[in-house]
DNA sequence: AGCACGCCGACT
DNA sequence: GTCGGCGTGCTC
């Protein structure tokens, strides 16, 4: 044996489950520390990029067959120690290859192998003319002020891209420039100075309540140790002030924030409040950039420039110079999970950071996850509950509408009829949820009972009235809509059902007086369209909003009194065992829009099961109450997070192949599997057909994570060898949020 | 995933 | 007689 490693492990862009081996350069020392180095590698046929995960003294690959490593790309680890172990262990955790995770991780530059350091920067300083400025001459353009005032402070000057990282910079800047009080400069990397400490806060909050100062002293008090929180509070309850004292505390010391935020529509909401309250550089990442863009906020937070990093799922892995906390808004929301691909969950992880890096880390909710509530159950997280703000007007009466005793009409049963009346009357606003888009989910031959079906999908075609044809909303297939029935000829079709479409033609007959504002993603799809109609709402009156799920994501809508929610039963009912948890979460996050400060709010849920005891619960503003009855029930059925799941889909254009591949594989896997893993399946998921391709799953389930984890990882073992009979596709999702 | 090799249809 | 369809096999 000798000292060097004379074996290098390296992650590779590929799919397989598995690092390659290779031989290090000729001309390196022997004992460099080489983990975490990108490194360029003969690879098959051509070259690629890869990270270093490990070294060896030997290899279990015929030396003949090994090639030897062409060049170092890096003389420090690309990524950040926590960052490179939490994407390993993600890796192992959710069975993804994991040379797709660790390149994956990087910003699309780095992955092709550019350098990090860039030679020099562009950076801007004050002129002569500037210097004479007197503060505050430029009082009409706050922004233009604003760089003044900062470059006031750095007379070395500042990079363009700390300063342009600010929405609205580049044209403040250029106006500066024309006016010759400003000029750039080059300035070498290495001479590029850290930026300024960070001290001014542009805006103070309101003074705290008790609760939310109890949640602060508890979280600053936390600073420098790993301990998760859940900052358990209602719309209105001041979460966001709570994690605004959670980023000063982290700012005094000199420390980053990581503020994780669902995917956009939230975020340049909760960007813009950042902003107004913190005067450091801010580093946005989320996924409408640009690859230089990306680049610029991956390394304004890796290199600590950016003392506060804003972004959704994927920020959870960009690294940090200086951690100091961790904070997830909306912690329950879905889109922290991948929906493809490399399925992790990015508030799982942002707490195993957390943990790597010996910080706080905060999930944020006003209808937190089950597993949230359950982990502070087990004492694992400090359960910080906001009671609602003083000042605030009493929360919304909820009542159910049942649609059992009168029948509601085009929708809208009599008791909601009346009461939009009677706030529109008093010159509020009224928001009604539906969670079905189109004009109706089903066209009906209402002599033959045809029904208008995708040809690609187990689904109804929806019937989009304004633009008149026929959608599928699964694969997006549209087609025209028949005159007469395919099947028997006759005239007569109807639409079937209600949509947002058609609610919307209703409500406009029903209340002649009041403006409709149609908000769904038929209306939205256009970039900026749904910041328009918001813009729209906060200006009006005498408006009935009506939407979709989008609805429900936390914008201030002050001058909503009455919120109906036109159809629960559709939540209730699903076929997943998360389906009551989800609807729960829509109703409260719903009713949380309705009334404001000294308008008292009401809530009508119509339904036709107005004795479901999971509605009941909600009646009562009791969220957490709710949350215990079903967490009760997934006890007794096993479930998550009394249970571990996995999901294993496959899909095929071919029939039977998805089930057959499946079928092959538990029959292999059921002889081995340790005891207390259980495998179901395998079944069809609740849309067989999807986009032409015949779908089905096994279902893996088990008490204990460690034989799960064994059993997954022999599944994907075997399915690699599986022969691919009829091209099936399959991907492995652990801890399945959905299930199909 | 790439990227090649490998056997069967319509073109200069 | 070739260009090219994507089936399957491999990557240290």
């Amino acid at each position: 044996m000798t000292t060097g490693a004379r074996i290098w492990q390296v992650a590779v862009h590929s799919p397989l489950h598995q690092e390659f081996d290779y031989l290090p350069p000729t001309d390196v020392a022997p004992d460099l520390a080489v983990e975490g180095l990108r490194v360029r590698v003969p690879f098959g046929r051509g070259t690629r990029v890869g990270i270093i995960t490990g070294t060896a003294a030997a290899s279990r690959i015929d030396a003949k067959r090994l090639k030897r490593v062409l060049a170092l790309i890096d003389t420090q680890p690309i990524l950040s120690p926590d960052v490179f172990r939490l994407l390993l262990w993600a890796a192992d955790y959710y069975h993804y290859p994991p040379g797709e995770v660790l390149i994956g991780a990087l910003p699309a530059p780095l992955r092709r192998g550019d350098s990090v350091t860039a030679r020099t920067r562009q950076h801007w300083r004050l002129t002569t003319a500037g210097h004479a400025c007197v503060p505050g001459s430029l009082r009409r353009a706050p922004r233009q002020e604003l760089l003044m005032q900062r470059l006031t402070a750095a007379p070395q000057g500042i990079s363009a891209q700390e300063l342009l990282a600010d929405s609205g910079a580049r044209a403040a800047l250029r106006a500066l420039h024309a006016k010759g009080r400003v000029e750039s400069f080059e300035l070498a990397e290495e001479d590029a100075a850290p930026s300024a400490s960070i001290t001014a806060t542009l805006e103070t909050g309101p003074a705290l309540n008790d609760s939310q100062r109890a949640a602060t002293t508890a979280i600053e008090a936390a600073l420098g140790r790993f301990q998760p929180f859940l900052l358990d509070g209602v719309t209105g309850s001041g979460k966001t002030e709570v994690y605004f004292h959670a980023i000063e505390g982290a700012l005094r010391t000199g420390r980053q924030t990581l503020l994780l935020v669902p995917e956009i529509g939230l975020t340049p909401q909760m960007v813009e409040r950042v902003r107004r309250r913190f005067s450091v550089p801010l580093a946005v990442l989320h996924s409408g950039l640009s690859d230089g863009e990306r680049l610029a906020a991956w390394r304004a937070a890796a290199e600590g420039r950016a003392p506060i990093v804003i972004g959704t799922r994927s920020a959870v892995f960009v690294p940090l110079e200086r951690p100091g906390i961790i904070i997830v808004d909306e912690e329950h929301d879905a889109s922290y999970k991948q929906q493809d691909g490399f399925r992790y969950h990015a508030r799982d992880l942002a707490v195993v950071r957390a943990q790597y890096l010996k910080i706080p880390v905060v999930l944020g909710s006003a209808t937190p996850a089950l597993e949230s509530l359950h982990n502070c159950r087990q004492d694992r997280y400090q359960h910080l509950i906001l009671a609602m703000r003083a000042g605030t007007a009493t929360p919304p009466e909820i009542r159910l509408v049942s649609l059992r005793e009168q029948a509601a009409e085009h929708g809208i049963s009599p008791v909601l009829a009346r009461a939009i009346e009677r706030h529109l009357a008093s010159d509020h606003q009224v928001l009604l949820f539906l969670n079905r888009r189109g004009y109706a989910p089903t066209l009906l031959c209402h002599d033959c009972g045809w029904v208008a079906d995708c040809s690609r999908c187990d689904a109804h075609m929806i019937y989009h009235r304004a633009r008149h044809l026929l959608r599928c909303h699964h694969c997006n297939a549209e087609r025209p809509v028949p005159a007469g029935c395919p099947t028997c000829g006759s005239p007569d079709l109807r639409p079937l059902g209600q949509g947002t479409e058609q609610a919307e033609e209703v409500l406009a007959e029903r209340f002649p007086a009041a403006e409709i504002v149609r908000i769904d993603r038929d209306r939205t799809r256009r970039k900026g369209s749904l910041d328009a109609l918001f813009q729209r709402v906060q200006e009006g009156r005498r408006q009935i909003l009506l939407g979709t799920q989008m609805l429900t994501k936390g914008h201030h809508l002050p001058h909503v009194t009455l919120v109906g929610i036109l159809a629960a039963d559709q939540g209730l009912f699903g076929a997943d065992f998360r389906a009551g948890e989800r609807m729960g979460q829509l109703i409260v996050q719903v009713a949380g829009r309705a009334g404001r400060a000294d308008k008292p709010g009401e809530v009508l849920i119509q339904t036709h099961h107005p004795d479901h005891p999971q509605l009941i619960a909600l009646l009562q503003h009791d969220y957490r109450g709710f949350a215990h009855g079903l967490l009760d029930e997934r006890r007794q059925a096993g479930f998550p997070p009394y249970g571990c799941l996995a999901l294993l889909r496959a899909e095929s254009v071919h029939p039977r192949a998805a089930v057959d591949f499946l079928a092959a594989l538990r029959t292999e896997l059921v002889e081995s599997a340790p005891a207390g893993v259980e495998i179901l399946g395998p079944a069809p998921p609740p849309m067989e057909r999807r986009a032409g391709r015949h779908r089905a799953q096994l279902l893996f389930s088990s008490e204990r994570r460690a034989p799960l984890h064994r059993t997954l990882a022999a599944a994907v073992q075997r399915l690699q060898k599986l022969p691919q009979t009829g091209k099936v596709r399959w991907s492995l999702d652990v801890d399945p949020i959905d299930e199909y």
